[in-house]
DNA sequence: GTAGAATGTGGGAAAAAGTGGGGGATTAAT
DNA sequence: ATTAATCCCCCACTTTTTCCCACATTCTAC
């Protein structure tokens, strides 16, 4: 499972660092792709795998069905590191997150995202007040979570 | 299968670069066609029999069904590219498409869609927020989506 | 601490991919 | 038959990507 944070730097040439502690989870061959809240996913072939099978079973004659599956998709790369553990990001994929320079790679269980320090910093600002109340609807509703 | 997102120009003589990752898979011919949202479908000839043999066994009878047989197929034409790796995009496909000539390439699972840079934006923008939406319950897990 | 290994960063060079245009062959129109 | 238009194929050039190496920094073991 996926966890911690860590701050590096994407180049000019589009290269991030997977964190050492990340490589081997990940594997060899893995996926990049548009995340939400303008962050991006990184997912390990085997949970990639588990999101495409959902999404070929739906009709392309169906019109949310073809607009997810182009932006789901359309936004996905099979990556992998160079000898320096690094990922080469897409520039469409640096612009949708506005990655720059500063990059933040956080683990979040079955996945990695990739931020941008400033998003990610305002992001967490503007939750971290809220995360009480966050967790306190966590277990309202029908979805029973145990921690 | 076929995903990512890559940008080209068309030239004036109406040729368009099939990104060198898409290639192998679509084989040495292939199919373009009018696709929906105005962009353009492009199939491998062994995804493209496949999707005709749905259609044929649409009762022709039906109008909605002849009707979509009509669009579907009578844009069609079997392409190869080039020794630069282009495609030759007929007038009236481009016309369809409004390609004139940035474009956007994407990969969309057993298909390629190609747009005009300026619709897959104002397509993309469109749908961003509801397709968060949609993208959340896939997270989730185990929840069925329906669509 | 110090040495050596592992990790992170930057940049050069070669290879691959993408772009534009010339020119010959085929086809169509006059 | 001549002209025009289109389609290919080829060549030259530019840009991007990939691979490799050198070096800085951090970590680990002794």
């Amino acid at each position: 499972m996926f966890m911690g944070e860590y701050h590096h730097s994407i180049d000019e040439k589009g290269r991030l660092i997977i964190p050492s502690k990340f490589r081997a989870e990940l594997g060899e061959s893995f996926v990049v792709t548009r995340g939400l809240e303008n962050c991006l996913f990184v997912y390990s072939l085997v949970e990639w795998n588990k999101i495409v099978d959902k999404l070929k079973h739906l009709p392309f004659t169906k019109k949310d069905a073809r607009n997810f599956t182009r932006f789901f998709l359309s936004g996905a790369t099979v990556s992998e590191l160079d000898k320096q553990g690094r990922v080469n990001i897409q520039s469409s994929l640096k612009e949708f997150a506005s990655l720059t320079k500063d990059c933040v790679i956080i683990g979040v269980n079955d996945r990695l995202e990739i931020w941008s320090k400033e998003k990610w910093e305002s992001f967490f600002c503007e939750n971290s007040e809220n995360l009480s109340d966050i967790a306190e609807n966590l277990f309202i509703g029908d979805i029973d979570i145990e921690l």
